[in-house]
DNA sequence: CCAAAAGTGTTGACTGTACACCCATGT
DNA sequence: ACATGGGTGTACAGTCAACACTTTTGG
């Protein structure tokens, strides 16, 4: 036996899995398959790298193509490799998850012809390939990293009230925070800066508006 | 352009960060190259797919080979794609980490002609590739899941003093803890239990030696 | 003046940390 | 008897969780 024959020849791709919040939903990014296999079926944008191009480049490729965004924050979820995973062969997927803000959504104008939907976490269509399993893999680090770092600034706009920042956690944590305690927390996290600004608009008390100082990664003891 | 022209197809390879401590020291398992690129330089234990294997397959089989042990304790740790990481063109490596007891460490009767070490992670040799950074990827997860989970059964024995343990954690986490604190922290966690066997042998008062009730993995809030 | 959301402190329980001495054995 | 590592408790500080009322606006 020729001695290439003994060795795996796998196809490699990039998967992202985008969250966002909507009307207090979590969302995540997802594209109706135009192709077999799961033609029809809904999958995580995602596909071959590039010539010349590293995994990073072609995730900023892809969010940009079906969600019509740039620099958002992102960072290498898992990868998947089960042979089973994928019809044609074997196809292991480097999975990355990404979070933006609501207000950066724009679908009109993308470079691709396929139809990029948020879909609520909670209520997901039938997915292609394991991407429902690659989604729930995100959606554990996205609780986890919720915890432990600053990643919540990457789903909000740079000016927010402190109830916005609060049902960000309740939604992705699903659990009520004691409103007193939450902002005692961020305080003495010292991470926030008042702007100064207040938003009107509600019928109640209008609310201070915040903004992170330092809207990088932070990694810190314990958030929740 | 020929369509396939624009992708890149990539050569996946897995390789793994398989660490042990001996006196007091963390080392890793490296293997020194027979060829070029880096004909002589050390590297992890790695290398293609064999048709119809899993990653995690691989893994066990390049322990197999290289340490001669099996059913140790590994996890995948990160996907390195950098273009340049190889000379020959585009090499992504699906990194794993490992961690066995120095008890396991069996080199005679290797089914593989190589010759692997266990290297101090302090004062390693010149690393092929980017192994280096791996390695320093590897030694930080390490760090982190000894702190929030239990996972350090994996680098002893079946049985073993409360002294031995908490050695494994000073060497880690290269910091000096408590002993009272260390020992009250795993009481009340409630993972050892007490074998009602006593180490003698040492010129000094003999140790209880205790077992994990549970030896799988498990996520705790905070260990240290 | 009423509805709606913003804003604000105190207490008790728990957890982490600092710290020093006696005990059982081998030589 | 002494050298060596094993084994044990207390007190203080910091953090977490529970809990209710007043304030400011729009309608």
């Amino acid at each position: 036996m020729d001695k290439k024959d003994q060795y795996l020849n796998p196809s490699l791709t990039v998967d992202v899995v985008v969250f966002t919040i909507v009307d207090g939903e979590l969302k995540v990014l997802l594209i109706k398959r135009p192709h077999n296999p799961f033609c029809g079926f809904y999958a995580l944008p995602g596909g071959f790298l590039l010539k010349g191009e590293t995994m990073e480049k072609a995730v900023e490729r892809l969010i940009h193509d079906k969600a019509g965004v740039k620099k958002i924050y992102f960072e290498q979820l898992y990868t998947f490799g089960g042979l089973d995973r994928d019809p044609r062969g074997p196809v292991f997927s480097v999975a990355y998850f990404a979070l933006m803000p609501k207000e950066k959504i724009i679908f009109a104008d993308l470079a691709d012809a396929q139809s990029p939907e948020f879909w609520s976490v909670k209520k997901l269509p039938r997915m292609a390939f394991d991407h429902g399993q690659i989604i729930k893999y995100a959606l554990n680090r996205l609780k986890m990293k919720l915890e432990y770092t600053n990643v919540v600034y990457s789903l909000l706009p740079v000016v927010f009230t402190l109830t916005q920042l609060q049902k960000i956690y309740e939604t992705i944590l699903e659990k009520k925070i004691d409103k007193r305690n939450f902002r005692k927390k961020f305080a003495q996290l010292n991470l926030l800066e008042d702007t100064h600004k207040i938003l009107k608009g509600d019928r109640a008390r209008p609310a201070k508006l915040y903004a992170f100082k330092h809207p990088q990664k932070e990694t810190l003891k314990k958030f929740f």
